[in-house]
Formats: structure tokens, sequence, C-alpha cells
DNA sequence: CTGAAAGCGCTAACAT
DNA sequence: ATGTTAGCGCTTTCAG
């Protein structure tokens, strides 16, 4: 038995603010005011209005309305990424709850772009540049920040995740990744391990970087230098990780300790050590960043430096917002606190 | 250095059909006619309109063009989710990233409708049933199916993971979970296992139930009836596979197989027979569905019986447009096969 | 094949 | 405090 379909939501038009007008007696202006709720209507009418509202079920057409004021209640969130690239990162889809959230808030809808090649990319931007959208997160996952500068030179309010690596200053929300870093390092020196070494991210994006330059000073710091020499590069996945963990276990066979610049390839790193017959913690201890890829499936669950990622969604939807009441000004930069979250005996 | 944001593109008003028609020397109309490649327009005329449309970077106005369509070339994604659950489920970000993918090629614009509460629900509702969409794209998490009734009856088109247990038929996607657990039981009764147990999910998901009698009937026909009553009901979850793997052995302490509905209770299963000293897979095998979560991340690898999550986002998104394009019509069930993976020796 | 004209439903001056 | 009016940019009859 199928479901009885009736017209379609297209043929039965909806109410108009006129039909509402009409049966409240008042003018269509007084009902637009009412919907607004803005200006001063008097008591009763508000209350004729509202009746009239609730009885016809009236939903404001939002074309029409966007039509004539120009803004259109609606934020893309745009993901850039490679063509290699996992869209089901767990890190977006953890922002991207955050957002919703944060938007559940507003009579905002969010609309999401995806942009895999250029010519995705010339379309989003083109949408984006012709006022079909109040304002941009923008995810770029791969640290390219030519979309976040497009977008913001066609005067769309835009709000990125991480910072862009060119120095131009954009509002933009990031977790203290060098500070994480650093809670990362003193935690293992805390635990004794000396012989440290880290794997880092793609140094092309704003959180490798800053990943690194934590481990570097945090070991710098503790007065081990030689640590600050033993780095291997690796892309965020888990091959990367395995692969890079190889590598400093081999050129390094005693080191006691591995800083892993995400988790994905803090899991790589515990397969590599398992691989060459280490046990972990007892022989080498493993840290990773949490950027929301599943941490805690490891086993023995890993500790970890957690940044808050859905969080920063809404951070970034906040200011998104607040940019786009209060109008262009001084760029923001949002850094929000990174946390250790202690999960084995390492 | 901040970025120069000169007059924000709300303000530098975009050019409109009005200024194209007058640089080439026509009517809106044929402008218009143009501009969606319809009607018989002059080959000069389309030329000359073509050549003003790029000079000038014309880009219609979606919301002035929906005024008059009443299209609205945008489809909603809905998720539906109790509020303890995982947005950021892996299942759902690759269902997004086939149902972006299927859109990226048509001028469709993709929103996210999330829905925990009962007011998100009727806000949704509402937004979905006053023509702000031209259809609906229904993940619903949890098989409650009254949203899906509600969209239908308003007449809206609407695709739907998985199918409604209350047995009204709507368009809708899903993979072969009765085929796929049979997959599963096939192959470890291949592999000289006998003494099955299953982990099954939620039986207010359709997923769930059918994943369940795939599994009984397979056992049954491969002669194993006692299989059929070992069964520990989870939620998808990697606590719940875990504490339903740990009932089951404290029952069947000889058992030699375990089917989880899920990867993440098969996660949960490998975990809690760890945690018993059960070697896996040479004491007990251990096989998952594949719900997009990272089965892979398990070590040693399990081997999953994959559904085909992205596609099931791309035929979603196909079988909405052909219902938004021709209308009505007998409900459509679209069936995707699943497939054995197999990972490790068991 | 093309143009003129009439709105789509709403908001925002401007009156009153 | 409320009503009147003039569009927003586009599509779509209807004439020609």
């Amino acid at each position: 038995m199928s479901v009885d379909e009736g017209p379609s939501a297209a043929q039965r038009r909806a109410p108009t603010l006129e039909a509402v007008a009409e049966l409240a007696g008042v003018s269509r202006a007084t009902v637009s005011r009412v919907v607004n709720d803005s200006e001063r209507v008097s008591p009763e009418a508000r209350e004729a209005v509202t009746a009239a509202i609730t009885a016809l079920g009236y939903v404001p057409n939002r074309a029409a309305r966007s039509l004539v004021t120009r803004r259109t209640d609606t934020i893309a969130l745009i993901a850039h990424e490679r063509p290699d690239t996992v869209f089901a990162d767990p890190f977006f889809a953890s922002v991207l709850r955050g957002a919703n959230q944060a938007l559940s808030l507003t009579q905002l809808q969010l609309v999401l772009l995806q942009v895999q090649g250029d010519q995705q990319r010339d379309r989003a931007l083109r949408y984006v540049g012709n006022g079909h959208v109040d304002g941009v997160l923008l995810l770029s996952l791969h640290g390219d920040d030519t979309l976040a500068t497009s977008v913001s030179k066609a005067g769309v309010p835009l709000v990125m995740a991480g910072r862009l690596l060119t120095g131009e200053v954009v509002d933009s929300v990031d977790a203290d990744n060098v500070g994480g870093a650093g809670l990362a390092v003193r935690h293992l020196v805390a635990t004794g391990r000396r012989r440290l070494a880290t794997i880092a991210g793609p140094l092309d994006m704003s959180v490798g970087v800053d990943r690194l330059r934590g481990y570097t000073e945090a070991v710098l710091e503790a007065g081990l230098p030689d640590a600050a020499t033993r780095i291997a590069a690796g892309d965020f996945t888990e091959a990367g990780g395995r692969a890079a963990a190889a590598r400093l276990l081999a050129e390094h066979p005693t080191l006691d300790a591995l800083f892993a610049a995400s988790d994905l390839m803090a899991l790589g790193a515990l397969r590599a050590l398992r691989a060459a017959g280490r046990r972990v913690p007892e022989e080498v201890a493993v840290i990773g960043f949490d950027d929301a890829a599943p941490a805690a499936y490891t086993d023995p669950p890993l500790t970890t430096i957690r940044q808050p990622v859905e969080r920063l969604g809404q951070e970034m939807v906040r200011l998104l917002l607040r940019r786009i009441g209060d109008g262009p000004g001084e760029p923001v930069a949002v850094v929000l606190p990174t946390e250790l979250v202690v999960r084995s005996s390492a």
C-alpha cells in the first residue's frame, strides 16, 4: 500500500501574506511587521494576525522575501577536497554537526557545497559570489587558500577553520594545535620518556605546521634537542602514519615515545610498532592528536590530545553570524583549547 | 594584513536579465529563453545573448526565478536522529558524499536539515511542506517512519534509505541486507564454522530486522537450527556489540563464529573476545556488516559484508530526480547488492 | 522567432 | 499604529 500523496505541494498553493491579512482584517504590511516582529504593532492587531497565521498554517515564502531583502538566510559550508580525499572524514562530520547545532537556534539554512575539481570550485565561487548565500564556512582540508581569498574578495562574509599559511588574516576558528602538541610532549616527558619522535602532518596545512611547531618548541624546552630532529612526515592517513613510524623506528631503534599529529597516524604508528614487535606502551608510548576519527577504537586505547571539533563548528557559525550582523571589521581568530585525554598508562 | 573586502556582494548588485538584454539588444524574454535553453531562439540572438552573459558574468537570481516557477532547485537531506545519536556517523557522511556527487551533475543544491527534537521535526516539516524544496532525501537512522509519511502526505517527493516497517511503501534505496547476512553465514560455514551466533541490530529499524532475517534463514538452510537461537541484541554501537558478545560467550562458550550486524558491533565483539582470552579468528571467527565505519581499523582486519554506502546516496538522488521530473507514480524500491570482503583468514 | 506585459509573494519607504 | 504603493528579477502567456 502506497502512501496517499494528495495534491503535490507545488500545486496546492501555500497561503500568502495576503490571505493572512484578509483573515486578520489588516493590511499586508501589518502582517509583515508581525511576522518580522519588528516595529510597533498594536497588541490587538498582533493577536489577530498571529491567530490568522496559525489558522492558515502560514509560512513566509523565502524566495519572495529574499528577492526584496537581498538576504538569503542561507549560509554555505564549502568543503574543499582533493579528488583523493575522504569526504567521509570524521572531522568534517563533527564540524558539520556542531555547525548545524548552532544554526538550529536561528532561521538560517545550511547548504553544502562540495568542491573537488576546478570546475566545481568555480561553480561554487559563482554561486557564493552572486549573493546566493549570506556567508560562507570554509573547511579547507588542504590548506589551499585561494578559495578563502576569492570568497573574501567577493565581499561575502567568511569564516574558515584553521588559518591561512600566506599570512593573510581572515575570520577563523582553530584549535590550539601548538599548545596541544606541547601538552603531548610534556605528558610523555612526565611519564619518563626521553627519546621522543614525531610523525608530522602535511606542512602545507596550518594544522600540520602548528602541531610540529608545538612539538619542537616543547622538546627543546624539555632539554631534548635530539627529539627535535626526529621527524617523519605523514599525510594524516593511517598508511602514512604507519610508514612514518616504521622509518623512525628504523633510524632510531631506541625511541621510547611517539607523538603523532593526527589520530589516524597514531593508529598507523600503533600498527607499525606491533608489526615491529614493540610493545605499546611498555616499550614505546604513543600519543596522538584527536581529530574525531575513532581514536578510542585502538586497542589499547591511545592517550590523545583532544581538540573540540564539534565546538569548532559551533564557533565558526557564531563568528559568521556576528560578521553577517555587524558587517566587516578587523578579522577575528578564535582559538579553542585542546585537552589531554589519558586513556592508557602510556 | 587583512584581505581587501571591497563592496560586499549584497551591495554591488549583480547584473540582471535586463542588463543582459540591453547589452545583447534583445528583450528580457529572449534572454530568459536562452538561459533556460528552451524554445526556438534564432542563432544570432542566442549568440548575442551568450556573449552578453559572459561579458557581464550574469548568473540568474534564484529567488526571482523560484518565485515565479515555484521550483526551488533545492533538495533537502533530512537526518532524523535521537538526541543521543552520533551525527558523525560514518554511514551518514558516506551517503552524503554520494548524494553530493550525484547532485554535482545538476544545478540542484543540497540543504541539510538535522532533526533532533520534536520541535526541529516540526520545523523541518513546515519548511519542507511549504514548497521550500523540490524533494527530500530521508535518512531515518532510527526507523522512525512518521517523518516519511508526513513528508509524503505533504506531497513532496521523497526517497528514503532503508524501508518502512509499517508496510507502507515509499520510494527507497536500500542495501541487500538479507542477502548480505546470508553471505556472511555461508562464508563462515564454508570456512568450517558450525556454532554460529549473531549480534543483531535494533529491530525497530529495517536494517536490523533484515540482517537478522538473513542470518536466520541462512543458518536454517545450512542445517544449523541451533544457531538461529543464538541471538543477542545490540544497538549498532561498539559498547552494545561488546556487551552482546560477552553475553553470547557466557551462554554459549563453545561458539566458533560471530556475525555482527554492524561494523561497530563487530569491533565490540572483537574486544569482548580478546578480553575473554579468545583468539580471533583462530578460536572464534568474527564477521561484520560494513556500514562505512572504519572496519579496516580493527587488528586483525575483519572480514566484512560491504554495503555500497556511497552509491546508496547516489541512487537516492537519482531516484529523487526521476520522481521530481516524472511526478508521482508507483513507489520504487531500489536494492543495492552487498558483497563479501575477505580480510583475514577467518 | 521575438517583444510586451502581467504578475510570483514579499518588504520598505512613504503617507496618513 | 497602520495602510498604500512601488518594486525585487524573473518567467510566461499572449500578440505579433
